[in-house]
DNA sequence: GTCAAAATAT
DNA sequence: TATATTTTGA
């Protein structure tokens, strides 16, 4: 069962028709049971944001290289360091070097760097790692130490990315990656978990990506339906009736594996992204909004105005399922005869009372102002025409509420 | 080559 | 402690 709040009466006249439907909350049932509450789908929660507001999945791969190329030709042995190379040894730090490979972090166990000119030396190089691991002593040193770790630099990745890309990624394996990146410090094997971390995040996000598609397609669905939709901002109030929001949590633009810069800021998912697109590796800790907004319309560290209390509630959004309660509800009265029938006999009704496409696209229309509520119940709109069907079917007109 | 568990890092 | 990343071994 869900919560609902009261909802504010307001005397406004200007906001009459907005607030009176919620004062007919009595007349919808709310109940909602188990099952209803298992077919929601809470994945649509997290993508109430709409196409536009999504990061752009591609890789860009001049914007990979823009991100690296600042000062990366001053670059030299000695200051490996303080770039991205940090190795075991002298010895693998030449190596690296000799590989133009001032892309990798090799990082012992011990975090001993290498700098250039350092006395430190260590029994294998990085050339020696695999050849090592083949004979016996595995992923060990002679010391018994695990292998050095191979910290994959945003270069380092987009090296492998690069490969892939060239293969095939579905033909694409670590000896042939291997061979194209050309970086003889690392072993198939670094490659292989590399490559399989890859496609997951791979996989996962054309998920995501189809998730986004299907979001869209949906959006698309509603916009047709209200195209040309007359507008009337508020005419309903924003329901009270919602689900309880997902954990404060900002927006975080999807991870895309490729994309080398950092993390951009939390954003809130009703910002566009900033540019440049999010990616990854590596990526720091996320920094969490003090206090991040979730719901747009209503202003942070200001009372939602729907939940203030008041003898009034708030009426649910108009969604398929809505709409045989919003058939029974009062505001609705059959259609009268027409006037050539009843001429003499019926009241009139004026035509303001007959069911205009106006006043159904703006229902729809409030719809497609606050797109991020209905959809999570996972359930469908009624197009435009199918209400219009409807109402006319049931000779049912719509009518201002009484009183409130 | 791929996968999943273990180890490690953050 | 939880999650992400990398190593390891089947």
């Amino acid at each position: 069962m869900l919560a609902v709040s009261s909802l504010p009466c307001t005397t406004d006249e200007s906001r009459q028709v907005e607030a009176q439907p919620s004062c007919f909350m009595d007349d919808f049932d709310f109940t909602i049971d188990g099952d209803l509450l298992d077919d929601i789908d809470f994945s649509d929660i997290f993508q109430k944001f709409d196409d536009e507001s999504l990061p752009d999945l591609e890789v860009d791969p001049a914007d990979i290289l823009a991100e690296f190329s600042v000062d990366r030709e001053e670059t030299t042995l000695v200051d490996c360091y303080e770039e991205t190379i940090l190795v075991t040894n002298e010895e693998s730090c030449n190596k690296a070097n000799e590989n133009n490979v001032d892309l990798i972090d090799i990082v012992k166990d011990d975090d001993v760097a290498c700098h250039a000119g350092d006395d430190k030396s260590s029994s294998s190089s990085s050339g020696e790692a695999e050849s090592k691991q083949k004979s016996g002593g595995a992923a060990k040193s002679s010391q018994g130490k695990k292998k050095a770790k191979v910290d994959w630099t945003p270069e380092l990745h987009r090296r492998f990315v690069q490969a892939v890309e060239q293969l095939g990624v579905d033909k694409a394996v670590p000896s042939r990656i291997l061979e194209l990146m050309g970086i003889d410090s690392l072993t198939r094997h670094n490659i292989a978990s590399h490559l399989q971390k890859y496609r997951s995040h791979r996989k996962h996000l054309l998920a995501r990506e189809a998730e986004a598609t299907n979001w869209s397609q949906r959006r698309q669905i509603y916009a047709a339906a209200g195209c040309g939709a007359k507008r009337v901002i508020n005419t309903w109030f924003p329901p009270t009736v919602v689900f309880p929001p997902p954990p404060m949590q900002p927006y975080r633009p999807l991870h895309v594996w490729g994309h080398p810069s950092v993390d951009p800021p939390m954003v809130p998912m009703w910002q566009a992204p900033q540019s440049p697109t999010p990616t990854w590796p590596p990526h720091p800790p996320i920094p969490q909004a003090a206090n991040p907004p979730f719901w747009p319309h209503y202003p942070r560290g200001q009372p939602h105005a729907v939940t203030q209390g008041s003898p009034c509630v708030a009426v649910p959004r108009f969604h398929a399922p809505m709409v045989p309660s919003v058939m029974a509800h009062p505001m609705y009265r059959p259609i009268p005869p027409p006037a050539s029938a009843s001429k003499s006999t019926s009241p009139q009704v004026p035509d303001s009372a007959h069911p205009s496409k106006d006043s159904i696209d703006a229902v729809i229309g409030d719809v497609l102002d606050k797109p991020w509520l209905p959809l999570p119940l996972g359930l469908k709109a009624p197009s435009t025409e199918s209400v219009m069907v409807e109402l006319q079917r049931q000779g049912i007109s719509k009518v201002p509420p009484s009183n409130c």
